[in-house]
DNA sequence: ACATACCTGACTAAAATGGTCAAGTTTAGA
DNA sequence: TCTAAACTTGACCATTTTAGTCAGGTATGT
């Protein structure tokens, strides 16, 4: 099980943008150089973030991304939701009837899974952007 | 983040195994049928989790494998760490003072995925192998 | 005008995943 | 003793996913 860069990332955006958004929209070569993310690679994370209505973008120069929400309301649910990092411990199609293994009902461990789906979604729906602000307050410049 | 199928086929079978294990030892074979996992990939799971001496095994006609400890003994994190299942959501080394983006000092989500690592951890320290029996119960033979 | 910064889509090298295949060794039971 | 069941080991591989890169755009403040 591990965590893939693309919401690694794209928390990592987020907290570094949420500090520094007060005044002006943030650019992500900002974010990049601090951050040390690839700028094509942020571009691609970002235009899911503004998709999902996560943040905002002003074009042009003296441009770049702005939070569109209250950090509260920013959960990693939410970050991770918009750049498809969904966790996923059941092979199954939970809609279905059906089992991993082609038979017609759930495996012996499905239930084990599901629970296990639950616990980890708990930790992301719990913790917002403004958790991890006040975590690092001390680095604010 | 995904599950990936070594682990999960990994307790499958073992609960499978503990199922049936009361008199004779299980073969693979029936394991492999009864569960629909390939009978080769199984053999690569109990190989490792025979070093960890999860199970035992009986060698010739009539062998197959048989749990090693008290199944209330075997828990999720034995098992997963049997099959290097391992959860990893830092990207730095632990033991390192570096972080993940080559600096001198940890990203600022690296407390973050640590607590998530933790959170995660702590549902396979707390689950074993005779919670899934009694989960199971009515299944039985 | 022009530099800055967003925007979009195609492309790809490398790693991980989820197995298969081949060639054994051991042992119970006929 | 012969044979088939079942464990043992290691190499191999196709596919998918990951973690980006690259090459073009378009919008806009100064
Ligand atoms: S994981 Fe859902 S049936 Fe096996
Ligand atoms: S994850 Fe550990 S430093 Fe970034």
């Amino acid at each position: 099980m591990k965590l893939t860069s693309k919401g690694r990332y794209a928390v990592m955006a987020l907290v570094d943008l949420a500090r520094f958004d007060n005044i002006n929209p943030v650019s992500l070569r900002d974010i990049s150089l601090r951050q040390g993310i690839s700028l094509d690679y942020l571009e691609q994370i970002f235009s899911k973030l503004k998709k999902n209505e996560i943040v905002k973008s002003i074009r042009g120069t003296q441009g770049g991304y702005v939070l569109n929400k209250n950090p509260n309301d920013i959960k990693l649910t939410n970050i991770f939701h918009a750049v498809d990092e969904k966790v996923k411990t059941v092979q199954c199609k939970k809609e279905s009837k059906k089992g991993c293994n082609g038979k017609s009902t759930k495996c012996i461990t499905h239930n084990l899974w599901d629970e296990l789906e639950i616990h980890i979604n708990t930790f992301f729906e719990n913790k917002s952007l403004k958790d991890l602000l006040n975590n690092n307050k001390e680095k604010r410049v």
